[in-house]
DNA sequence: CACTTTTTTAGAATCATTATAAACTGCAAA
DNA sequence: TTTGCAGTTTATAATGATTCTAAAAAAGTG
């Protein structure tokens, strides 16, 4: 299993619902964007046992911790997450109510020319709603 | 009251309950930045009597859909407001969980190279995380 | 004033998320 | 391999923001 030394290298321990887990979030080719509600209807379908929603909050939430994942600030009642925490920007289509990657390229650069005292810049983030 | 007509003008009939919510929410010099939570307890200082929590929310969506308010994209529990309704984006202070604008001015002009077919963009929002 | 429509309100309902505490599991040391 | 224990999972309860409901109050209109 490829994913069982990525866990164990950041602490965590490759248990059977975190691995499982892995293969719905990062077995795949695009990244993938995603609520916590629709990430147990995929898990469900892609596995057979049953994994708690108390654990999958817990996972989504530790990867987090470990940079596996990135929360996507948007006005939703859900929380968004993105499996590329590469340094990128997103498309909301307010219609469908999904995100499309917006690469760095795709924006160009962004210069922040104000600065705050005693602060210091950890993201920059750029949500561009689109409409019909 | 400098509140009467404008809520007139938009259709709002302008009642106690919403033109002391404009006083708290309009009547000051810089932008105001809140959620539901924090303009409760405004509310509560500022008038003598009670207003109902699902007058504010009724208020605060009526106020938002009017254009007088904006919703600011971030990742919290509760919903952040803006009275600041021009073009304009935030720093976002994740110790002191405060929000402080950034003029468009201070952020330099945003390209946004990729098209989405049949879709246009309907605006673009900058959060720039602060931390020590 | 009489009547209609909008608004307010308290309280209930909803829904995402977090907390709890007991059972279970991975894993390292004996 | 067995034991012991910290780390995990789990069902369920609790929380907290927001929305809904339906009845009372207020505003606008003639």
């Amino acid at each position: 299993m490829k994913y069982i030394e990525k866990l164990r290298n950041s602490g965590l321990r490759p248990t059977k619902q975190r691995l499982q887990i892995c293969e719905v979030l990062f077995n795949r080719d695009k990244t993938f964007h995603f609520t916590i509600n629709e990430l147990e209807q995929r898990i469900k379908k892609h596995t057979d046992n049953k994994i708690s929603l108390a654990t999958i909050y817990n996972t989504i939430h530790a990867f987090e911790k470990k940079g596996y994942l990135k929360q996507i600030p948007i006005n939703s009642n859900q929380t968004y997450f993105d499996t590329n925490v590469t340094d990128h920007h997103h498309f909301y289509d307010l219609k469908d109510e999904k995100l499309i990657d917006l690469e760095k390229s795709d924006v160009g650069p962004i210069n922040i020319l104000r600065k705050i005292d005693g602060k210091k810049i950890k993201s920059v983030e750029v949500l561009v709603k689109l409409e019909d």
